[in-house]
DNA sequence: AACTGTCTTAATGAAATCTTGACGCCCCCC
DNA sequence: GGGGGGCGTCAAGATTTCATTAAGACAGTT
């Protein structure tokens, strides 16, 4: 029987063959399999669908693999195992310095990778239950991974973007004067710069809400300020 | 028998020593704990089990602990107690700005670090969601919000409604004299505009009264002001 | 030094709110 | 019966506030 526990396997590996090759001998060992051909597939459906393990090749047609790399690790605390061409063993160096738990040379044998896969799996976090995540909506706030997701993908925000959303979250339901909003995020000094906030609450809605122009989310309470919809 | 209610501890701190020492005091006060030997891990630990309080040692060897203190405020509403060796007393001064509860020097008494936990502990959300609403008849007030209810829908209300209408709040069953109201609401260069008033008082019963030709709660006091019911 | 991403600042049209005036009603007094 | 004052309603500007876009400034990186 397989020991694989019913883990995740997200692979990100352009070449078809060597895709189809991972499918055959993983299912058999019985992971279950998420496949993405790019490296940004590879981090809308990691966003998607966490993985428990990330097999990685380098040698990306879009985006740069080691971009990839940095940014999966931004907020995946699963192992990424690199998979590497021999012509790129230059790069095998750069990776663990990147957050590569190991790497492995192509062509691979299948024993080799399904050790170290084992291998990575054990030195995992005891996958906790994930996180403390805050659901409204279609919205889903991971505040201690400073993450941001919408119907389960990524929402990239801006320090100051962020910083605005988290104040509003955490008096979700109140109205926020403008004075307050703007002491709390850009401090008392530019508690009169009133379009600081437009600005910032309309590229927030731009990125949040179905419809910018009908916001569900943050809405306006004209000549006071702003809220944030409680549910 | 131990006090500790069941709560759960994170330790965060580099020195083994320390750790362990921590760990047998407070596993022996009852407590429940976590711990974790660097920031990074703290942090992960920390959203992964939201603990009750943390402990948090300032001087840790990957990040610093101050921005260690700042991430975990960002989400984390449990006390936090920072944990500081005499030669960084200088710190301490910055430490409940940057949002300790409160801090102790090492080394440090067993019995005083118990004590200012539970201090922490007794201080930690000493009220839940205060609603501080007020209901009359089929209206709900939530002052802290900026919000009005009629009979659950919310009703929008323009600032100079808001500001007319808790004035009259304030002195429920009172009867106001127009030249109050002026004063109070438009200021005192106004308190002859009485038209201000019959223009404003009829919007506000076209938004809350059921009936605004005859009114429930905003009361006409024929030739000296307006009165709101007090029930 | 160019580039990337972010923040500030300015400018424009749109929306909401406030002010103001006109009109009708009712009651009471003349 | 007529007239006047207090009150309620409506609606048209006038004013303030808001949304959106884009261009310049700035910092950190490559």
């Amino acid at each position: 029987m397989a020991t694989s526990g019913d883990h995740l396997v997200l692979i990100i590996e352009d070449e078809q063959p060597i895709r189809r090759f991972l499918r055959a001998s993983l299912t058999n060992e019985g992971y279950r399999l998420n496949e993405a051909a790019s490296g940004e597939e590879g981090l809308r459906v990691a966003a998607s669908y966490p993985p428990d393990l990330v097999l990685l090749d380098l040698g990306l047609p879009d985006i740069d693999g080691q971009q990839v790399l940095r940014r999966l690790r931004e907020w995946l605390a699963a192992p990424i195992i690199v998979l590497t061409a021999r012509d790129q063993e230059q790069q095998k160096i750069n990776a663990p310095d990147a957050g590569a738990d190991d790497y492995v040379t192509k062509p691979f044998a299948t024993g080799e990778l399904l050790a170290r896969m084992r291998t990575a799996l054990r030195h995992a976090q005891p996958a906790g239950p994930q996180s403390s995540a805050v659901c409204i909506g279609d919205l889903r706030f991971d505040l201690a991974a400073r993450l941001v997701f919408k119907r389960e993908s990524l929402i990239h925000l801006t320090p100051l973007e962020y910083k605005l959303l988290v104040t509003m979250l955490k008096h979700a339901g109140k109205v926020l004067t403008h004075r307050f909003l703007l002491r709390e995020v850009w401090g008392p000094e530019s508690s009169q710069e009133t379009h600081y906030l437009r600005v910032f609450v309309a590229s927030l809605r731009r990125k949040l809400e179905d419809d910018p122009a009908r916001p569900r989310y943050l809405l306006t309470e004209p000549g006071v300020g702003y809220r944030f919809a409680a549910e």
